[in-house]
DNA sequence: AGTAGTACTGACAAAGTTGTCAGTACTACT
DNA sequence: AGTAGTACTGACAACTTTGTCAGTACTACT
């Protein structure tokens, strides 16, 4: 079960989309960019996130090439995401995305774009 | 009815990404960058896309101030879409999001990704 | 012996998004 | 007179994504 739906669009911009796209997924590479985490650590650091969506999304990222698993065979289990180095190809596209977003939350704030209708 | 669903996140990357998302405003937002259009004129130049969706699309990005919405009152009426001022400081996050997503979709279709697990 | 912790799965309900269909008011065309 | 075109709305069905809940197997702690 997929959590992002555009899956195999010829669309770049969609392309793109589908393997950030998804509740969790800019926040989850959030953290990981500052260091890796096991799992539990992730889950404690983003609030709000539930272990099961927590651990979709981690999946589908590992699938993309985006993210690294390194699971200690051990009991209990512990195992560490971390940015692949193809993820880190992603992360300066990240960094613009989230440089827009800004002076666009801003700009919201500052009421010269109208609401979006409540709810 | 939103057709995004991150209405009003404080993560820059959601908030970008909720005037992004939206299954066809990439493309939308593609066809306008090119020149300004008329309603049914975006419309047939999106395979695929309803009338219904295409103008839900249009309304939000209006909403957002991304696009400007410029209607003649003559009948039949006739009205045209642009990217505003403020929805050009997005086009060249576009671009960057573009340029990721075309050599993500060349690695996809060279093998050297694991395919995403079908449907 | 009971509780909490680890990383994870399956079944399913709740929300959210997209698509379908019909309808509006008026004109221009055949 | 019938048909197609314009831009748009409302109701609602279908599908997708997210969230909830319970359960797994095993250890460490009180």
């Amino acid at each position: 079960m997929p959590v992002s739906k555009k899956e195999m669009s010829e669309c770049p911009i969609d392309a793109m989309l589908s393997v950030i796209d998804g509740r969790w997924k800019g926040t989850i590479l959030w953290r990981l960019s500052e260091r890796p985490m096991r799992t539990s650590e992730l889950r404690r650091s983003i609030p709000g996130i539930t272990e099961r969506m927590l651990i979709r999304h981690l999946q589908e990222l590992v699938r993309d090439g985006i993210l690294l698993r390194q699971a200690q065979r051990s009991i209990p289990p512990c195992v560490h995401y971390s940015i692949s180095k193809y993820g880190w190809t992603l992360v300066p596209v990240l960094e613009t995305i989230c440089a827009w977003g800004r002076s666009h939350i801003k700009l919201k704030h500052s009421g010269s774009l109208p609401a979006r209708s409540p709810k």
